[in-house]
DNA sequence: CCAACGCTTCGATTATGATCGAACTATGAA
DNA sequence: TTCATAGTTCGATCATAATCGAAGCGTTGG
């Protein structure tokens, strides 16, 4: 009866602060169980488990079998920009869920969006390939340039790789803290696991804060700002 | 207790189909009375208001008063890009109000985002800038270039005008149907106008389309395309 | 001033869905 | 096998909020 898309049925899903919750939750990237799910929501794990299935059916969310537990992650990079793009807005409105405790300025500073690096570091990562050439966007679709691929493969990444999954490589997410472009995508997902791997920086665990070392933020800063 | 912005409001206020659907009408981009917008949402005039409070209270829509009517409209563009970015969500995963209708090649082809041309022809428009070297784009952040400028005044638009107001002159909007950027911003409002003014273009009385003439169409493709 | 109109507020009803206890299923461990 | 853990399903309860009738308020037009 009505023209285009139903933005009703994802505002429901999501405007459940109990599923909001597991929603955020996932947005550190890491697959959680039924049980702690339930518990970053803090609803007992029946609750948890009807929300579970109404995020799957919404194909929000997947799950993955392993043993006897059932681990839950967000069903793809479209829904973690979705989310981003929410709080973005919420942010900027001052929908805030308390007063900014005073882990804030840790995930302002650095954190993980879903799989990728964001907050003022993931923005100055943006922001000097863009500067160095190294990718070129348009709108929210971004390309790795020759030279970005070589300079990614120098820096450890193989880039061949990133290329053959059904994902795109480099995708603009907007970051929510910042307000500004994001490097999100398998190459953002690449780079974060290779800071990881140099010892540059760890992922808080619990939380989507990322830490950086003395050393690590130098690095890191010394080639991306 | 959580970290981070609070989705969960949000969700609500756009996960109520009456909500939804007022604000899908308001993107039609006129200001439209309580009484015009509870015939939209399909519900009496009684629960529209109380919708229509809510929704101005999470100063997503805003009112003015003019003699005995209220016309209501979306606050500002954060709105409109919000709202737009939920819908190519939703649309990508086959959230769909209900089968594509007549009036959806109309839509995919031409339509007004909040103040702004989008579909394919807003993505064309768009494209054509970029590549001209028109505007030049940072993620959602675009700048209009010192040769943009000169082409915008000689189609006939005040750019001094809109470098004074408070919104940002140029913005990358997530195209629903196109799944690439627009133009918004108060240039993307401006061109939109200037399209009409010229008759090239009028919008459809009820509902998001835009009609290009034949004449109409054919300059704008031969200009943009 | 009165009547019509546009809209809001109030109050009562109703429906939806969030919640959790209890029972059930499945996996793994002893 | 038995027990423990992880999770789902069922059922009942309860709270929220959507809905609309009726009344109230302000504006316009006659």
């Amino acid at each position: 009866m009505k023209e285009g898309p139903d933005i009703a049925q994802i505002g429901t899903l999501v405007g459940d602060p109990a599923r909001a919750n597991m929603l955020t939750a996932l947005m550190g990237g890491r697959a959680l169980t039924a049980t702690e799910l339930a518990g970053a929501a803090g609803v007992t794990l029946q609750t948890a488990s009807s929300h579970l299935s109404k995020l799957e059916a919404g194909r929000l969310v997947t799950q993955r079998k392993q043993g006897r537990h059932r681990y839950f992650a967000l069903a793809d990079d479209e829904v973690g920009l979705m989310l981003e793009a929410l709080m973005g807005f919420a942010a900027n409105r001052g929908f805030l869920r308390a007063r900014p405790g005073p882990r804030d300025p840790a995930l302002r500073k650095a954190r993980v969006c879903y799989d990728h690096l964001a907050g003022d570091f993931g923005v100055r990562l943006f922001d000097r390939l863009v500067a160095d050439g190294d990718i070129e966007t348009a709108g929210e679709d971004a390309v790795l340039t020759a030279r970005g691929e070589e300079r990614m493969t120098a820096l450890g990444i193989d880039v061949a790789r990133l290329k053959g999954q059904r994902r795109p490589v480099c995708r603009a997410c907007l970051d929510w803290s910042e307000r500004r472009s994001h490097l999100a995508g398998s190459l953002g997902e690449a780079l974060l696991a290779r800071f990881v791997e140099q010892g540059w920086a760890r992922r808080d665990p619990d939380g989507r804060a990322i830490r950086f070392s003395r050393s690590g933020e130098a690095a890191f800063l010394a080639m991306f700002s």
